[in-house]
This record gives structure tokens, C-alpha cells and sequence, in this order.
DNA sequence: ATGGCTACGATCCGTAGA
């Protein structure tokens, strides 16, 4: 079984490119991040034509997850139970016996602002969240733009990112806490080449300089970790025409 | 050098991303 998740910024702009993507890749799950469609407009019909269900949470131009699977979801859920939140960015499914969590976490904009608060308080109530999950769901996946880099060595130039915003310990702090639960980064499970990131700026050729984060995340719950078998960044995309800022990263666990 | 792209919805620029 393949999971992924990409960050397609704009659904509409990339349905093509995902489109193509999953025939080539034949991911089992997808966790698409900014969507940016609010539910009435999610291409249904292509997505049904390229295989998957779906189970999505939308909003106009702004966030919106998805959940695409090979598999009806089950007990779908879109918010972190207690958490209001105007902005979409959960969406969680029993797929099978695996239950998979698809997040676009907060951005945060920058260290000490109100979106940097809110981004602490988000991540505060997922965790409380995702321990309940957990204890209900030994088989849990959480795939998604976490919009943290966990540690230096996932950030290109560490140095001119010190403390700040994706990399500041309060961030790196609410990374850890989710691990703690006993989740595990799957890419971590294997040896990876050096400056391994999954997002790179739009401008001054940052993905030519490979100057990028690792902020796009699985994470396994050990049941599931035992059965990983591989997880690696598929860079191919972003180096397609008009491609999303975010590249897909894929986890194959063993049946 | 604090910009530099890209997407969006509103215009012909502002907001947001990271």
C-alpha cells in the first residue's frame, strides 16, 4: 500500500499534473493541501475517472484538504474535534483498517505574529487530538504540509533560518510532542541522500540551488512504521512546467 | 539587496504563501 501527500496549491491549477502523477505512481492514498476550492467546485468526476474516492473539505482560495483512496472512506471527520476553525485543514478517514489524517497545518507568516499563535494553538489541539486518535486507532497515518522543518538538517542554509518561523523551537517543540505520542517521521526510517527538502521558493531558482525545507511529512503510528518499507520525496513534479512549490512525498508500507 | 514567484479575487493591486 502507497501513501502520499503533496501540497498542489491549487487543485485546479494542478489537476492535470496529479492527474498524470497518480497513473504513474499508483498511490493507494493521496493527501492533497491547499486545494483551494470550496466543495461544490472539487473535480469529483476526475478523480472518480482517475481511480480514488474522495473526502475533502474546501474553502475559496484559501487551504482545503483532500483525501483521495482507492477505498470508500469511513467516518470522515474535517476539524479537530473542540478546535472552531474557519479555516479548512483536516480532513481524516478509516481507510480499510488504517485510519489516515490529511493536514495542512498554519503557516505561521513569521515568529511573534498573531498567524504564529494561532499556529502553536493549532498544533497544541492536534496533539490532544491526535492522542485520542491514537489510543482509538493503533493503525494511524498522518500525512501533510506540517509546515515545520524538524531539524537542521532539513532546512538548506540553517544558519539564515535560526528561530525563525518553520524552524523556531517552539515549532520544532510541537513536532516533537506529536512523535512523543508515538508517531514516527517515515522518512526518517531510512537512509536518505543529504538536503532532502519537499518545498522550494517560487523565485531566485531556489528548486535549481535546492535551496528548500523538508515541512511535507508522514508520520507512522508503530504498528504501521513496522510495515514501512520505503518513503522518499519524488522531486519529478517540480520540474514539470507551472508545477506547485510542494513536491509529493510517498510511503510504501508492506501488506 | 528584505526583493526576487505564483494563485487568487479583486482589479490593473493586495493578500498570502514559506
Amino acid at each position: 500500500m502507497k501513501l502520499a501527500t503533496w501540497n498542489v496549491n491549487s487543485l485546479k491549477v494542478r489537476l492535470p499534473q496529479l492527474i498524470d502523477w497518480a497513473a504513474a505512481t499508483q498511490p493507494d492514498v493521496v493527501c492533497l493541501q491547499e486545494t483551494k476550492l470550496e466543495d461544490g467546485k472539487f473535480p469529483q468526476a476526475e478523480i472518480e475517472a482517475a481511480g480514488f474516492h474522495a473526502a475533502f473539505s474546501g474553502q475559496k482560495t484559501y487551504n482545503g484538504v483532500a483525501l483521495l483512496a482507492r477505498t470508500a472512506p469511513r467516518d470522515v471527520v474535517t476539524s479537530i474535534p473542540g478546535f472552531t476553525d474557519e479555516q479548512k485543514r483536516v480532513v481524516a478517514a478509516t481507510l480499510g483498517d488504517a485510519r489516515v489524517v490529511c493536514l495542512y497545518a498554519p503557516n505561521g507568516q513569521a515568529v511573534g505574529s498573531d498567524k504564529y499563535a494561532y499556529k502553536l494553538r493549532w498544533y497544541d489541539a492536534l496533539r490532544a487530538w491526535l492522542a485520542d486518535e491514537l489510543a482509538r486507532h493503533p493503525r494511524l497515518a498522518v500525512l501533510g504540509d506540517l509546515n515545520i522543518a524538524p531539524e537542521d538538517r532539513d532546512v538548506h542554509d540553517p544558519k539564515a533560518w535560526e528561530g525563525q518561523v518553520h524552524c523556531s523551537a517552539p515549532e520544532r517543540a510541537a513536532f516533537s510532542a506529536l512523535l512523543a505520542l508515538g508517531l514516527q517521521d517515515a522518512f526518517r526510517l531510512f537512509e536518505q541522500p543529504e538536503k532532502s527538502f519537499s518545498w522550494w521558493d517560487y523565485r531566485m531558482m531556489a528548486f535549481r540551488r535546492n535551496a528548500g525545507l523538508r515541512i511535507d511529512h508522514i508520520l507512522l503510528s508503530s504498528a504501521l512504521a513496522a510495515q514501512c518499507g520505503a518513503c522518499s520525496i519524488d522531486k519529478a513534479p517540480r520540474k514539470l512546467e507551472r508545477p506547485s512549490d510542494h513536491t509529493p512525498v510517498v510511503a510504501e508500507l508492506r501488506p
